[in-house]
DNA sequence: CTGAAAGCGCTTACAG
DNA sequence: CTGAAAGCGCTTACAG
């Protein structure tokens, strides 16, 4: 149909000499800029098209200091990031920022937490988006020493952070299983410093002393995986048998305790209870399906990418910026069926 | 620690002034080309060092022609492919991927299937890796039009596509079938012509003349997604009641065939056996959970990335082309107890 | 062993 | 309204 397969990809140039203009008109004419005569801007547009012309992305990129270019980062401890779980959690949000991202002229470059510790020397990016920054992020260093702007999901709250509404997740976990008919409801936590933990913690005891109960906490190395979560699970069923009912945000754990649970007589979604937060493969895939919580993840990273756009251009809509992110919503399974059901 | 934050990152020009070199002689101690003195090619490291130096992958691209960054591409209908089934399809091969490309000194370029019909203009890569293209490809279209090298996954027989082995997939998911009691296994397969449909089709053929059983084969649309599945199996279970076991591979389709037998009166994975290609997230959740089929797509990813790369670079090793990818192999459950379970 | 110069494909002041 | 020139940060013949 147009240019022969193989033949050297036309450059400016090219269209220039067949346009009979010089490469700045033809710039000019392509990107609208300046005064260009409307015939001449016609005839460089004829020959573009008839050339199949695009501007390297590489060379105006150079030019312009740009490299339209943005990623997702995660500094998450691999043994959590690498599992089914976290991974499908991050690339749920990979795909929502990569859609995004083409949608505004951004391509959107994979860094799976997995392959490198620190990919940020050799990712060729204007900006980034940072998964749950611990409190002294070696990748959030990486990028402010490279002066790479970058949107943090579920990092300090400021206008540069995307919020995942833990203190709301945590609120709406600690609440069903009441609902549910639990009395004595237990946690288990990681032993990082991430605002989930934190969260989870402060309403899990808001709520004890609110309700009247006992607060029974475990915590749990996130480098363990899910043995961990079996462990603090089997201790905290042995120290406190009352406990009918086991909050865990972390999935990995909540694989874990299933276990431990099942293991210790208990028969999971009767007489003990168990919901998660990532609403994930695991949790869907667990033995009897983990009730967890829709996080609306597509929505956090079409926010997440749009704000990082307003720092890198200066002027998207600032408007977005505003509308916060929709309330997590549960998605009730049978692991809280409930001891009547 | 380093530089202060915020400062312009450190360029050529900057070692070489530092060094008292030029950035000819910079570069050649940097890339180790060129008869460079043992002395000034270490004094040239250390202030790169210093000044935490990184050539620009930009301007080295602008010169070599190269991007250094690779996609992968897929033309299949959205509506098969948007669904949580096909994109985790996507994203496994698309994780995988990426990781094999980081460790090569390759970025991985994310173009979400859904976002957008051709991306391939919008995409600064020196290669891409094609998934399941159609006849009359349009990706392969694009790419080849623009010159840009691809492996394709799963497409026309060559040394420039990794074998999903279909023939072999969809012999192990009939004789599953038929060992597990089955004596009139039925097939419902997608319109379109991909090559996973012809040997599902071919496959089941030879096996229906082999064991003797009259086949049943009903045919779906693969754009109307899982209502389609569940038209199809309606249909076939209706002209042909003594159909015992269905064998599905677009998982998508399952799940709608998966409510039509049940409907319909039957019970999965007892008088009606069901089981699908890709295990995902569908075949994993669905009621009962399906059997499905392990593809190795971690494996076929890591071959198709360094496929590409011995086409690009021209000498990757060249023995690992050779290595095929590990034979499918069946994950077992219930939707495929069989009557005496 | 080292460096001056050209050039990759663009954009952007600056002149005219 | 149009173009010559400089320059983005590199690499690569080519001279010396």
């Amino acid at each position: 149909m147009s240019s022969p397969r193989g033949s050297r990809r036309a450059t400016i140039a090219d269209v220039a000499r067949e346009a009979g203009v010089s490469r700045t008109t033809v710039s000019h004419a392509l990107n609208g800029l300046g005064k260009v005569n409307e015939q001449t801007r016609d005839r460089v547009r004829t020959v573009a098209e008839r050339l199949n012309y695009r501007p390297s992305v590489r060379a105006r990129g150079l030019r312009s200091g740009r490299s339209q270019a943005l990623a997702l980062l995660s500094s998450m401890p691999s043994a959590v990031s690498a599992g089914p779980s976290q991974l499908g959690f991050f690339t749920e949000l990979a795909m929502g920022c990569a859609r995004t991202a083409l949608l505004k002229g951004y391509v959107f470059v994979l860094a799976p937490p997995e392959a490198e510790a620190n990919p940020v020397d050799r990712l060729d990016i204007d900006g980034a988006i940072l998964l749950e920054p611990a409190a002294d992020d070696p990748i959030a260093a990486a990028l402010n020493q490279r002066g790479i702007p970058f949107v943090t999901i579920d990092g300090p709250a400021s206008d540069r952070s995307v919020d995942l509404h833990h203190e709301q997740t945590a609120e709406v976990l600690v609440e069903h299983m009441l609902e549910r008919g639990a009395a004595r409801p237990g946690l288990i936590i990681g032993t990082s410093e991430r605002r989930s933990q934190r969260a989870a913690r402060e309403v899990y005891l808001d709520a004890a002393a609110k309700h009247g109960f006992d607060p029974a906490i475990a915590e749990a190395d996130e480098t363990d995986g899910e043995d961990a979560g079996y462990r603090a699970a089997q201790t905290l069923l042995t120290d406190r048998p009352e406990t009918d009912a086991l909050i865990i945000p972390i999935d990995t754990f909540a694989t874990g305790a299933v276990r431990a649970g099942t293991e210790a007589g208990r028969v999971i979604g009767r007489d003990l209870l168990v919901a998660t937060r990532y609403d994930g493969l695991r949790a869907r895939t667990s033995v009897p399906p983990l009730t967890a919580v829709d996080l609306g993840l597509d929505e956090v990273s079409r926010q997440a990418v749009e704000r990082l756009l307003t720092i890198l251009d200066g002027t998207d809509e600032p408007d977005s910026s505003e509308s916060e992110s929709t309330a997590p919503s549960l998605v009730i399974r049978e692991s809280t069926a409930g001891p009547t059901a």
